[in-house]
DNA sequence: ATGAAAGCGCTAACAG
DNA sequence: CTGTTAGCGCTTTCAT
């Protein structure tokens, strides 16, 4: 331990005024002395550092906020850590926050019934700026946030300062094609969500597929790799003819393997499939899976710097020049 | 967007001073609409929120802070989000703090060459407390925090004001005993790291064998799936007859799984595998993963339970009631 | 129902 | 090298 004993009692903190008091000096002094400031005799420094120490001072951030002008803090609004995909995103959000001295709150409003206004609700009197997956909720986000800029993800229509969204029809040429490419005849896409409405994916899928002249097959599931399997499985008793497989993510894709597995259905001989997310776990399941895939690096990268600009005031709130489109490329490994 | 009209420079913050005078008020009266206190017109609320709004006005957090004595908001220092491992222990502790009210501060130290003190070192000034994986380099963190309590998971040994460990002797004599009971000879154990240093669950693991009579193969690499699937294809390839492996963690035990496929041998017949976790990603491999499992959403609660008893006095800083002990759950699934 | 005064803990700008 | 003064933006008394 340092030289605070145990069991000391939640004691009222000590202040700059306690240790300047107790070496004897102005505070003044004790800033200089806290903060390696010019214009203090080495001994006087070393001696009000340790008083600090064994006083177990603490600047207020407060007061130094205040009185400085803080360092920027930005909200991170995840809506579930446990999809892989968001902590990938997550880390190079933080990554990119953290090099230039920002930092992050983070809230995760997948548990519990919470929304991702609440976690905008929770972040707000917190930080200067939130950037995060909230849906289409993201215009009353910006509201709540008043001028300070939320930059949503995936939300193409969000009124917010900044937009970062993805061409999911890019992404959908690409998935169908490979599949018609290695001869599939009976595509079917699985949607993340309960009911029959197509999520942003959904429908720039099945406007591709009406493109091409492909008759889609479209199931929904629950956005968890189970709920996607018991989905797959459900499906090719069903639609034994199924031989291509395009799914809403990552996670559900994986799902979709097991349930494809569980069925006794080889993969890709007798089914095709792709995922989207391009995440490390895609390495990982058997066989390793054909994916859609982002570059979370440049995800995050390009969030963080849309950020700054909008921060800074180079880029106008809301203007066409704050939405930006990211594209997916296909990863070709082995389910498809 | 909102009534800020595109295009504003990042002009200064208004302030409550702003709002007043726009409004043609005290500031008191501000404070009152703003916060929902009572002793205001309701007109008069109307009017000054309206007027709040125009202005972009939003209150500082840290005038907010110093004058109210803050909400406490915590330091989560990660290695490295890209293990599935931490997010879901990260999804826990968020859960937890956010139902107190708290908020906490991510910072992920596992990108460039930053260490888990720098990483305290930045969340320092922003925190009341920290919990986070530091590894062995947990008291200089507690230092650095002074009488903020430091909360350190996996440190043993760490001078910390609370610390949560593991019981990995327990988890070793689970993984080694089942490992025996289905008929293996040659067991290895496959450690985290690239030196021939045991961490703390290589030695518990080694440690039991011994007590078992077990002669122990141990192999190294470094923390990541790939790299783990190499090392076992290596072994492999030079002690053909090892049947059983226990691996440190489970994102490694995917690799492992990968690299024994690789080499052409069949998972649990010809070698049996069992993990250390219990992370989801465990059920989407194939086979699907035994493993040594920790109930994630137990030991956030637990990390958060602990500082709040540090933070509120209940428990005394570096008492042995702040140092807790967790065991694994052996989960029998497809690999061993 | 509203306003005036005081002060939270700190640092910047000047003194000395 | 050190101390004094002022003030950051807000909420808490306490008056009115």
């Amino acid at each position: 331990m340092t030289s605070s004993s145990p069991g000391n009692p939640p004691a009222k903190r000590a202040t700059i005024l306690d240790v300047a008091a107790a070496a004897g000096v102005s505070r003044q002094t004790v800033t200089r002395a806290m903060n390696d400031m010019p214009g203090i005799r080495q001994a006087t420094r070393e001696r009000v550092q340790e008083l600090a120490r064994e006083l177990g001072y603490s600047p207020s951030r407060f007061a130094k906020g205040l009185v400085q002008g803080a360092r920027t803090s930005v909200g991170l609004a995840i809506p579930d850590l446990t999809n892989p995909y968001f902590p990938a995103f997550a880390s190079s959000v933080v990554e990119m926050a953290t090099q230039r001295g920002w930092n992050v709150v983070m809230d995760d409003f997948g548990h519990g019934t919470s929304s991702s206004l609440d976690a905008v609700a929770r972040l707000s009197p917190q930080v200067d700026a939130v950037i995060g997956y909230l849906g289409s909720d993201s215009g009353k986000a910006q509201a709540m946030l008043g001028r300070r800029p939320v930059v949503v993800l995936d939300d193409p229509a969000g009124q917010t300062a900044g937009g970062i969204s993805f061409d999911y029809s890019h992404a959908a040429r690409l998935a169908l094609g490979r599949l018609l490419a290695v001869g599939c005849g009976h595509i079917a896409y699985l949607d993340s969500g309960t009911d029959d409405a197509l999520t942003v994916r959904g429908s720039a899928v099945a406007g591709v597929a009406a493109e091409l002249g492909i008759e889609l097959t479209v199931l929904h599931a629950a956005e968890s790799a189970q709920a996607a399997g018991e989905a797959v499985a459900d499906l090719v008793s069903r639609h034994a003819a199924m031989d291509g497989l395009v799914v809403f993510n990552d996670l559900m894709a994986a799902g979709a393997l097991k349930g494809l597995a569980k069925s006794g259905r080889t993969v890709p001989d007798d089914c095709a499939v792709i995922g989207m997310d391009g995440i490390p776990l895609g390495e990982l399941v058997t066989p390793e899976l054909t994916t859609l895939s982002l570059n979370l690096r440049e995800v995050g990268r390009t969030a963080v710097d849309l950020l700054e600009g909008l921060l800074s005031g180079a880029f106008a709130h809301g203007s066409p020049e704050a939405q930006l489109k990211l594209r997916h490329d296909l990863i070709l490994r082995e389910s498809a």
